[in-house]
RNA sequence: UCCCCAGUAGCUCAGCUGGUUAGAGCGGGUGACUGUUAAUCACUAGGUCCGCGGUUCGAGUCCGUGCUGGGGAGCCA
């Protein structure tokens, strides 16, 4: 007797007849007329579950075989089989089937075989791994993940675990959660009435990190070729389909290097892992395209064998303005970009993942490299069809005289980013990075259409729930 | 945060212009059945119609309000 994943179970791994044990949990049980039953059994190490075919025999038949329900989970040993039905190559002949634990209430189990609302799954969190669709979605996003370390590493980046604490406000890039160990019902204050964060854990004010770029500038100018991977926190009151309060962030930053570069790493980083999915999980695929998203697989092959579009944003506008749609917002040089206008170029105009590049210098962050006109800055965004932004980036101001300019002018405290001037003091080089949501690229390869079903536990305004 | 929509059995839903005892499918239980594929068939149990207040002889149904969920927008990845 060996024990075996289902995966390697189904795949033949075992030689047909020779005698295997495998383990799981039921998906569903069917009797025979002929006194034997067949139970389904996943373990999550593939789509398919592997059937067990229960002799009426078993000592255990009445009393327990019969008894299982979806759910429980179960300890299977007997003889690997060609199947003797149609719908699977391989099944077991079961010689023993142990019980391991019971579902104790049948009826109120959650994971009924049939179509749940994903709505309804999200209440029960702990439990949606369970079902076809959130095993799919688990295994592709491991293998996004697995991936986009392949990609990075293969081409001598190195993945730098920036702070998750940390005391700089970023970019001002959104609110953040305070993190503190001070007694809420009895802070310490100073003499002018103020709190008195000197005495909080860190001396200071401390915050989660709303991204790692700026501590990942530091490695990236000096060993080039660098990235983050990490959790992300944002504490804005977004109630979409597509913002976490914490999230997944994947950062690159390449020294060396400009916008045109840092699109093409972006290009090439996006197919990757696409083709990576593709070629890992074609169960997992099958079955989105079959039951989530008809286009989920066609889309990413498309992606794959397409030239993303590169235009200016200047470009775009232009596009917008002669476009025979009445757009909510105007779209005018000097304004952002709406979602109307974003699903415009990328889902109608262009069909097709479109870069725009060089945004005006007012709307965007002020580490951004500043144009020799000085009226844009190299920013990119990349959109792509049905899920809108995915990628956001842009070359890095390198000139120090030109970003502490830039600083003065936003009224940023140049005390408080000493350090990430330093970086433009001592052996500065042109560098650029971009960050990209992991869940929003899990949310486009599997077709999911809430980014709170691609992440295990969601955060959101209002629920921290499991 | 703003604008729309929804909340009925464990789950998915039906329930007409207000009118007897609120229904179905799936799931659960019991039983039947020569290999089933979310098996099939019979019987059966199962309800704070989201909460509160109001209109009415009478409210699942109409009105107000709160809560929860969803879609869209803003912010962004």
């Amino acid at each position: 007797m060996s024990f075996f994943r289902i995966k390697e179970a189904l795949a033949g791994k075992p030689a047909i007849g020779s005698e295997i044990t495998i383990k799981g949990w039921v998906r569903t049980r069917r009797d025979s007329k002929a006194g034997f039953s067949f139970i389904n059994v996943h373990d999550g190490s593939c789509f398919d579950p592997i059937q067990v075919v229960a002799p009426g025999e078993l000592a255990n038949y009445a009393s327990e075989v019969q008894k299982l329900t979806a759910g429980c989970a179960i300890e299977c040993t007997g003889t690997l089989v060609e199947s003797a039905g149609r719908g699977q190559k391989f099944e077991i002949q079961a010689s023993t089937v142990g019980v391991i634990g019971w579902v104790d209430d049948p009826e109120t189990y959650p994971i009924q075989p049939k179509r749940h609302t994903f709505e309804f799954l999200r209440e029960v969190a702990h439990l949606r791994p369970r079902t076809n669709t959130f095993g799919a979605i688990t295994r592709v996003r491991h293998v996004a993940a697995q991936a986009i370390h392949r990609f990075f590493h293969e081409r001598g980046y190195y993945w730098i675990n920036t702070p998750i604490i940390t005391a700089s406000d970023a970019e001002g890039a959104g609110d953040m959660f305070r993190v503190s160990t001070l007694d809420l019902t009895n802070l310490p204050r100073t003499e002018s009435g103020a709190i008195d964060f000197g005495q909080d854990f860190f001396g200071r004010e401390t915050f989660l990190t709303v991204s790692g770029q700026l501590n990942v500038e530091g490695y990236c100018l000096a060993l080039t070729n660098v990235y983050t991977f990490g959790p992300t926190f944002r504490a804005e009151n977004s109630n979409t389909s597509r913002h976490l309060a914490e999230f997944w962030m994947v950062e690159p930053e390449i020294a060396f290097a400009d916008l045109d570069d840092l699109a093409d790493v972006a290009e090439d980083f996006l197919k990757y892992i696409f083709s990576a999915v593709l070629e890992e999980c074609p169960d997992d695929m099958a079955f989105f395209e079959k039951q989530i998203e008809p286009e989920a697989i066609t889309r990413l092959t498309t992606l794959i064998d397409t030239p993303f579009v590169r235009l200016d944003y200047e470009e775009a506008i232009e596009i917008l303005k002669k476009a025979d749609v009445k757009f909510e917002y105007p779209a005018e040089w000097g304004l952002d970009l709406q979602t109307e206008h974003e699903r415009y170029l990328t889902e109608k105009h262009f069909n097709a993942p479109v870069v725009v590049m060089n945004y005006p210098t007012e709307i965007k962050a002020f580490y951004m490299r500043l144009s020799d006109d000085e009226r844009t800055v190299a920013a990119l965004d990349v959109l792509a069809p049905g899920i809108g932004e995915i990628i956001g980036g842009s070359q890095r101001e390198e000139r120090l005289d030109v970003i502490e300019r830039r600083m003065d002018e936003l009224g940023l405290d140049k005390e408080h980013y000493n350090w990430y001037l330093d970086l433009r003091r001592y052996g500065t080089v042109p560098h650029a990075g971009f960050g990209l949501g992991f869940e929003r690229l899990v949310n486009y390869i599997t077709g999911m259409t809430n980014i709170r079903d691609v992440i295990p536990y969601p955060r959101v305004p209002g629920k921290a729930d499991f």
